[in-house]
DNA sequence: AAAATAGTGTCTTTTAGACACTATGGA
DNA sequence: TCCATAGTGTCTAAAAGACACTATTTT
């Protein structure tokens, strides 16, 4: 048990040690941002956004160290427009990497990202320094990033459960059917028919025009709320 | 649109200045980690523990800065000993709050916590040094610390919707009444009595013991499933 | 006896799931 | 015409919520 006139003497904020420096002036880290860029294909599915590591062997999840005067959202979004030329995106944090000894560059925090796009955004990336793997089978990556990979699923999958498409893997406009096929590809599983429409149409609107995509009757467009 | 061999050559990794310097060698942030310590109180509810600052004006949540070496889940522990004298305990990462310019001392990320501990734990903390405060009216707290308190709430009641008191608010046995009191407090409303028995007892171990407690009949000991 | 709490039966409402039917286009 | 898909009605099953009753204790 320490006495109370310790608490204040080593509260971070005002402590200094024999030459004067305050807790600030000790050794800090590194921190850098690591992202799992998601996005949907027709064919395979949820698809992550991988990215050649410099030495040339060995994939690794787009990212790089937080600059002075930046904020994580800006270390994300540079990392991307340098590692594989994708922008304008919204990440979210999932989760730090704290283990002092997982970079053998030295003591390296990495802060987790999330970001969904749509798979246009991605037409003009580096075509043979990013590839896109299936969630399900990401490949080998170094480090914590298969796990990132793994986070970034779940929270998908959490959020998607009963609002329509929150992260926007869709245009503007689309089919119910459109939405189902994409809950189905983050849910992982075939998910009803008329159950999902009950629960999504209510929250969509309706544009009035209907599109032929393929056989079958012609469904109506819809949209989001604006909020 | 950068040529792909800019790609390789600017990995964080790899990249050196003219001076020979890795990014790694930049500046960088101090890390701090800040704790919302939830506890339970019969008449009060959830409180949330608070120290003094250093200088003496105004209170904050328990925090320090990263030390070298040190986890994350370290540093949470560490300040809460050193300002509080609470130990023994599990934080988990709630955010991470990274304004450039939200502390006034320099480039300060925090990773901000939440860590539920019985109320025995504190008793014997710092009388002056710190308070306990209800988490809906934690009175005035610097920077964004009454922002973690409404997160980490936020985080508990999410936890608490069909799980018996997964944090462990309460001891080793207790009664479904004093569950349901606990669930009533984090929820912030009161729950239905009969249906919360019947989505807990299946979720507990009934111990056999019979305990009176003030007026009324005696009620069953419950305790969690190993795990 | 009165009041308070424990524990349970049962009804209603809501929601999820299942099935089936009609509607409307393309191949 | 056949087939695929859109859209909807309706039944069933499961879950949530509401109400009431009996049981057992303290005051």
């Amino acid at each position: 048990m320490w006495p109370r006139y310790a608490v204040a003497a080593m509260d971070s904020d005002e402590y200094r040690d024999s030459r004067g420096k305050t807790l600030a002036d000790y050794p800090r880290p590194s921190v850098a941002v690591d992202t799992a860029v998601l996005t949907l294909d027709d064919e395979h599915g949820l698809l992550v956004l991988e990215v050649r590591r410099a030495s040339g062997r060995g994939w690794a999840l787009p990212g790089t160290f937080l600059h002075p005067g930046e904020t994580l959202a800006d270390a994300v979004d540079r990392s991307l427009r340098l590692k594989a030329n994708v922008g304008g995106l919204h990440p979210r944090q999932l989760h730090v990497f704290d283990d002092p000894r997982r970079d053998d560059r030295g003591w390296v925090l990495s802060v987790a990202h999330l970001d969904v796009v749509q798979p246009e955004r991605l037409q003009y990336r580096f075509p043979e320094a990013t590839r896109l793997m299936p969630v399900s089978a990401p490949g080998r990556l170094i480090y914590d990033h298969a796990d990132i990979v793994a986070r970034a699923v779940e929270h998908l999958r959490a959020r998607y459960l009963d609002k329509p498409d929150p992260y926007r893997l869709l245009g503007e406009q689309f089919t119910i059917r459109e939405l189902r096929l994409a809950h189905e590809h983050v849910a992982g599983r075939p998910l009803q028919r008329d159950w999902f429409r009950r629960t999504m149409e209510p929250q969509l609107v309706p544009t009035g025009t209907m599109v032929s995509r393929g056989r079958g009757r012609p469904a109506e467009l819809f949209r989001r709320h604006e909020d």
